[in-house]
DNA sequence: CAATTCACTTGATATAGGATAAGAAAGATA
DNA sequence: TATCTTTCTTATCCTATATCAAGTGAATTG
């Protein structure tokens, strides 16, 4: 064994339909999943009622609420697919397992990290910096395969703007071009 | 050795003063930070000479442009001093060094990277779902040795708000309470 | 394939926060 | 202490984006 992705590959796979919710706000029994084919994604729901998409995970991806370990308060991420799908699981404490002494494992997750940081980072820049339609802009070129193929709202929750702001950006793009 | 905050004990300290630039925008000779006293921080200029403040250090933080290792494109990570400070350094390379293959270690810097990751993964998610208020509100809460000790202009510059919005909203904040 | 739900667009209006400008306060320097 | 510089505040005006409200089209489902 000297991957992640061997690991999850040894997993049986698991058919998940479109709108299934595999991780719900709260639930603490979490999972890690790598996705074979479809689309998931983790969001937030925020006091108002409002979800805020933190993540897409289209094939080949690993989406997991790993990250909200340490978690006490409120933020509760949920994980559902937005397309039909089919995943492979592996639960938290199995995850752990696998990390045990092997450096090369954990060279690997370590570099995994760096990407992960990597992309938070430039997210962050970005909403700091960018008006609606650079961060558009920015999102298409960054994931040129996923932003026609999820729905404009979702790419909307994704980049903090509203989906009507995001229409009329669209349609200014298209004029411009 | 079976920690970086040890190894990084055992290098010298080096005396920077207040507004001293310790790692330049494009410079590749980088390095790792541990901050005896003092604070530093981490920012970008964007492309309309706007700084944009990406991480603060004080006292027993550890800052680094590690996190900028593939960035490719215009966005250029400056680290500087913000009052006068103590530091203790590490080149990148003697950094990996450290890392080579002691399980131990490994886990450590795991776990730090965890850390790093929930860390962003909130501020990306106020980013999303706060407003200017809340965010400052949020800040104060997290960081509240440090709120009082950093010019106002740079709390702004780290929320992605302008000095006057944030001047308001602390006026506010004083009204409502 | 009709019905119902969901996704997207468009328009009108509202608002948070930005830009600009100027002054006050607080620190630094001489 | 006086001068210079930097930080913070306040006021006015302005813009990007939100909100609210319909309407249209597309997709799912019975």
């Amino acid at each position: 064994m000297n991957s992640f992705e061997e690991f999850f590959k040894e997993q049986p796979i698991r058919q998940v339909s479109k709108g299934e919710v595999l991780v719900r706000p709260g639930q603490n029994s979490s999972e890690s999943f790598y996705v074979v084919k479809g689309c998931l994604r983790s969001y937030i729901t925020d006091v108002k009622g409002k979800d805020h998409i933190y993540q897409f995970a289209p094939e080949d991806w690993i989406i997991s609420d790993l990250e909200f370990v340490k978690n006490k308060s409120g933020a509760t991420l949920s994980i559902d697919a937005i397309e039909d799908s089919e995943v492979k699981e592996i639960p938290r404490d199995k995850m752990y397992s696998i990390l045990d002494n092997d450096p090369s494992i954990l060279q690997a997750l370590i570099q995994k990290f760096q990407n992960r940081v990597y992309t938070l980072q430039n997210r962050v820049l970005q909403l700091l910096s960018y008006t609606a339609e650079e961060r558009y802009i920015s999102f298409m070129n960054t994931y040129p395969n996923l932003y026609h193929r999820v729905p404009l709202k979702m790419v909307a929750s994704y980049l903090g703007v509203t989906p009507e702001s995001l229409s009329r950006v669209r349609k200014e793009l298209l004029k411009t071009k």
